[in-house]
DNA sequence: TCTGGGGTCCTAGGACCC
DNA sequence: TCTGGGGTCCTAGGACCC
């Protein structure tokens, strides 16, 4: 047997806007969605409120901290706890930007308590970020965010568990469940396969055989996404073509960098606006920017109505490694599409994201989400460097 | 007045084939 | 009261997650 652990960072968003600003610690303060719109993290005392994960921004009491999301920060915050726990040795796999699980051998209650103690002081010291542990012999289980190793710590555990408190059984799975009496962890751990497979089905089954203690939800680090989506509601409402367009490169651009980043193509790209949505195939596998944009713009104009637009977007699908796509006989080579854009993505990666862009983005960006409350951009940007 | 953005997996049913 | 059997591929929609 082995075991896995799942390190979740506390109240993430939150806690990194409280690494860099000490005053906000012990405050309540929630981060706030794209548009300032409503409330997508909360620290421990905006919870104790009883402040709601997407709570609307103007229903929130006076003196709570409100901020606008900074995923830069996020972001790189993410990194750097990833970075901490690999240096554990284990094998680990980047399940979200604030959560990972480690692939550990069988290990005694005491070295399990010892290593939960080491992961959350070195990550705490290394980066500020508060993190919990659960370690068990399944990814459901070790979610539960406690150490559950022995079948009477478990069992006593799964019985004061409301069902829809396990990863995997939401709203409507718990319906579902509690219209057949069963409430608990526990008895949906103990319900027969058949009938759990009937009401939930296969996924359902197997998340009840993770609380038994077989594992059956396998993951590895090195897939390639199926699908992306990049999209923004506007920051005020959005009539003109030229606006959309520009938009909707922006989308582009930025899904593109995003394919690059895993060495992946796409040969399927779509637009959607606030009414249509339009998708083309492409004639070959790529991730050239200039291409995405340019096919983005046909589907646009097959999308495009002249009226008051919210949002708008761009999704591709069909995503393939681009080291495959290069072997591929009948595609004509297009080394510069490469080497042009590894000379983009490295100026970005060195300037900040947005030093170097496509003029078909525009350069206003009147559609721009609005974020007026955005922490800086502490670690990614050296004009936001934090001063001391 | 103002309510996000980005993913995955599974199933049922339609269309089609022999 | 009657209905062939077996298969694949695709898509829309449901459910869930962070």
């Amino acid at each position: 047997m082995s075991f896995t652990a799942l390190v979740d960072c506390n109240n993430f968003f939150a806690s990194c806007e409280q690494v860099f600003n000490p005053k906000f610690i012990g405050k309540p303060l929630v981060v706030l969605s794209s548009n300032d719109g409503l409330v997508i993290a909360r620290s421990k005392d905006a919870k104790a409120l009883g402040i709601k994960m997407g709570d609307p921004r103007w229903e929130l009491p006076r003196g709570v901290i409100s901020l606008s999301s900074n995923f830069s920060l996020y972001g790189d915050m993410s990194a750097r706890v990833m970075v901490t726990l690999e240096e554990f040795g284990y094998p680990l796999f980047v399940y979200s930007v604030d959560e990972a699980f480690m692939e550990l051998p069988e290990l005694s209650l005491q070295d399990c308590h010892a290593l939960s103690d080491e992961i959350k002081q070195k990550v705490k010291q290394w980066t500020g970020i508060p993190v919990s542990v659960g370690i068990a012999p399944t990814k459901t289980l070790a979610k539960l965010g406690h150490i559950l190793i022995d079948k009477t710590t478990i069992d006593s555990f799964l019985d004061n568990l409301p069902v829809e408190e396990i990863w995997g059984i939401g709203k409507n799975s718990r319906e579902h469940l509690n219209a057949k009496g069963i409430r608990t962890a526990l008895e949906l751990k103990n319900a027969p396969d058949q009938v759990i497979k009937k009401l939930l089905t296969v996924s359902g089954l197997k998340t009840a055989y993770e609380l038994r203690g077989t594992p059956c939800i396998e993951e590895g680090n090195d897939h390639l996404s199926k699908s992306m989506i990049s999209s923004r509601s506007f920051g005020k409402e959005v009539f003109t073509y030229k606006e959309l367009r520009e938009a909707i490169s922006y989308h582009a651009a930025n899904i593109g960098e995003r394919l690059r980043a895993q060495n992946a193509a796409c040969s399927y790209l779509g637009v959607f606006t606030s009414t249509d949505s339009v998708s083309l195939p492409l004639p070959f596998p790529t991730s050239y920017t200039p291409l995405l944009i340019h096919y983005a713009g046909i589907a646009l104009t097959k999308a495009f109505k002249p009226i008051a637009h919210k949002k708008a977007g761009v999704f591709i699908g069909e995503i393939t490694s681009s080291k495959r796509t290069q072997l591929d006989l009948f595609q004509k080579p297009t080394p510069h599409h490469n080497k042009r854009m590894e000379l983009y993505d490295a100026v970005n990666d060195k300037y900040g994201n947005g030093a170097l862009f496509f003029a078909a983005e525009g350069t206003t960006k009147s559609w721009k989400p609005k974020a007026n409350k955005r922490s800086p951009c502490y670690t990614t940007s050296w004009d936001e460097i934090p001063q001391v």
